[in-house]
DNA sequence: TCGTTTTTTGAATCTGGTTCAAAATATGCC
DNA sequence: GGCATATTTTGAACCAGATTCAAAAAACGA
C-alpha cells in the first residue's frame, strides 16, 4: 500500500539526514568526539530514534564509510568507461584514489578506524556485508582492467591469477595510505610528503609484472605528463 | 642514593609485571575486552597505582606495542647479520615480517588500533615518541640493506632516494598485512590465503626496481626454495 | 620515636553509550 | 468522527568502565 512506501521513504530520508548531520559533526570536530546523544539533538530527535538505524555507534560509523564508498566508486567508474591502454587505467585507479584520499582525509582515519576489530565486531552484521559489498564494485573494476591487458597483450600474468595482480596494486596503494597516514611517520623516516613517492613505486610494481608499455622512471618528466595527462581527464583541479 | 635506584627498579619491574599481565590477558580474551581494573586487581594493585605507570588505556597497549616491536627488531637484527645478496636480505625481510605476522596475530591488530588516530591522540607525549623510536633502528636497518644493493651495483635507484625505495617495500609488505587482516575480505573475494602472493608481488616490485639478481616467477620452484633457504636461515620451523 | 614526604588505595566520580517503560502518534474499523 | 489497537518516539534512567583524588599506609630521615 502507499502508506507504507512514504513511511519507508521517511525513514531512508531520516537515516540520510542523521547521517548527513553526523558527517558534519565530524569534519567540525574529529569523528572521536562524536556523541549519540549529541548528533540525535543536533537531528532534532531523541537517542533512541537513532538506534531505530543503527544499532551502535559503531555501526553508524560503518554506514557512514558504507555511504562514503559510493563516491568513491563513482570515481572509479569514470575510469571504468575511459577508453586508454590498460597500463594508463590501472595507474588512473592510484591518481584517483590518492587525490580522493587527500580530500577526504576524515574517509580515511574512518576507515582505518572503522576495520579495526575493536569497531568491526561491534557493527550489525548487516552492516558488515553492506560494507563488504561496497568494495566488490571497485573490485570488478580493478580486476577488470588487469583482464583487459591481459587479453590486449599488455601483461602476461605468467601463471598468476587476475586476482593476485590487483591484489599487488592495491596492497601498495593501501600500505601507502597507512603509512603517509601515521602521525609523525614520514617526518621520524624523513621521507618527502606527497603522491609521487608513491606513483613511482607503484609503476616500479607494474614494471616488474611486466605490464606494458613500461615506464621508464630515469626521465621523471614522463612520469609527470602521465600524471597531468590523468589528473585532466578525471577533471581534478589537483 | 642506593635507595633510590632500588625504588627505580623496582618501579621498573612492576610495569613489566602490568605488560606481562595485560598481554596475558589480551591472548585470553582480546585487547577489546582488556579492562583497567581487572587488569590492576590481577596485578594484586589498585587501579590508581595502574596510572601511575600509564596516563590511560591507550597507553598502556601503546607501551605493549612498543615492547613487542622489541621482538620484531631482534628478527630484523638477525636479517642485518646475515651476509648473503642484498636481494636476499631485502626479501627475507618480507619474510620475517609475515611469520612474525602469522605467529603474532594480536599484535597485528594491536598495531592496526593503535595507529588510529582516536588511539594514537589519546596516548601520552612521550609514548608516542617511544613508539615512534621503536620503528628507528627497523627503518635504518632496511634502508642498510637498500644501501648495500646500490653499493655492490645490485640496484640502480636511477635518482630515487634510498628512503624511497624501502618506503615501496615497506608499503606492499603493510598493505597485503591490512587486506590480509581486514575480516572477510579475502573471502569475499575469493584470493587465496597465505603469504605466496604477497611474497610474489614483492618481487615484482623488486623485478621493477631492476633489483639484481632478478627472479624468475613463471618458475614456482625458484622462489619457493628461496622461501625455504630463508626460513631455514631464519629458523622458523614453517 | 616522631614528624614529614611519598606511595598506594579503591570508592566515588564522570562520561557517554544503550535501554526501555511511558507517552505520543498513527492506523484501521465502525 | 470516535474508539481500540498497533506502531513509533521519547528521554530519563541505567550501566559499563575509564579516571580521579582524598584518605590511609608506607617509607624516610633526623
Amino acid at each position: 500500500m502507499g502508506t507504507s512506501e512514504r513511511k519507508q521513504r521517511e525513514r531512508e530520508e531520516r537515516e540520510q539526514l542523521f547521517l548527513d548531520t553526523a558527517e558534519q559533526l565530524i569534519a567540525a570536530e574529529g569523528f572521536i568526539q562524536l556523541q549519540m546523544a549529541k548528533l540525535a539533538k543536533a537531528c532534532d530527535y531523541a537517542t533512541g530514534t537513532l538506534y531505530q538505524h543503527f544499532t551502535s555507534k559503531e555501526d553508524l560509523l560503518m554506514a557512514l564509510m558504507a555511504r562514503q564508498s559510493a563516491l568513491h566508486l563513482e570515481l572509479f567508474e569514470r575510469i571504468e568507461q575511459w577508453q586508454a591502454p590498460s597500463r594508463q587505467r590501472i595507474f588512473a585507479i592510484c591518481v584517483a584514489e590518492q587525490d580522493f584520499n587527500r580530500r577526504q582525509a576524515n574517509y580515511v582515519k574512518l576507515s582505518q578506524y572503522v576495520m579495526t576489530e575493536a569497531v568491526w565486531e561491534n557493527a550489525s552484521e548487516a552492516r558488515r556485508q553492506q560494507l563488504l559489498q561496497c568494495g566488490q564494485p571497485i573490485c570488478r573494476i580493478v580486476s577488470g582492467i588487469v583482464q583487459q591487458a591481459i587479453d590486449e597483450g599488455d601483461l602476461d600474468p605468467q601463471g598468476a591469477s587476475t586476482m593476485e595482480l590487483a591484489y599487488g596494486t592495491w596492497a601498495l596503494c593501501q600500505g601507502s595510505h597507512t603509512l603517509d597516514h601515521t602521525q609523525g611517520l614520514l617526518e621520524a623516516f624523513s621521507i618527502p610528503r606527497g603522491p609521487m613517492t608513491m606513483y613511482r613505486n607503484m609503476h616500479r610494481l607494474l614494471n616488474g609484472m611486466q605490464w606494458q608499455p613500461l615506464l621508464d622512471l630515469s626521465q621523471p618528466t614522463v612520469l609527470e605528463q602521465l600524471v597531468k595527462q590523468i589528473e585532466q581527464h578525471l577533471k581534478i583541479a589537483s
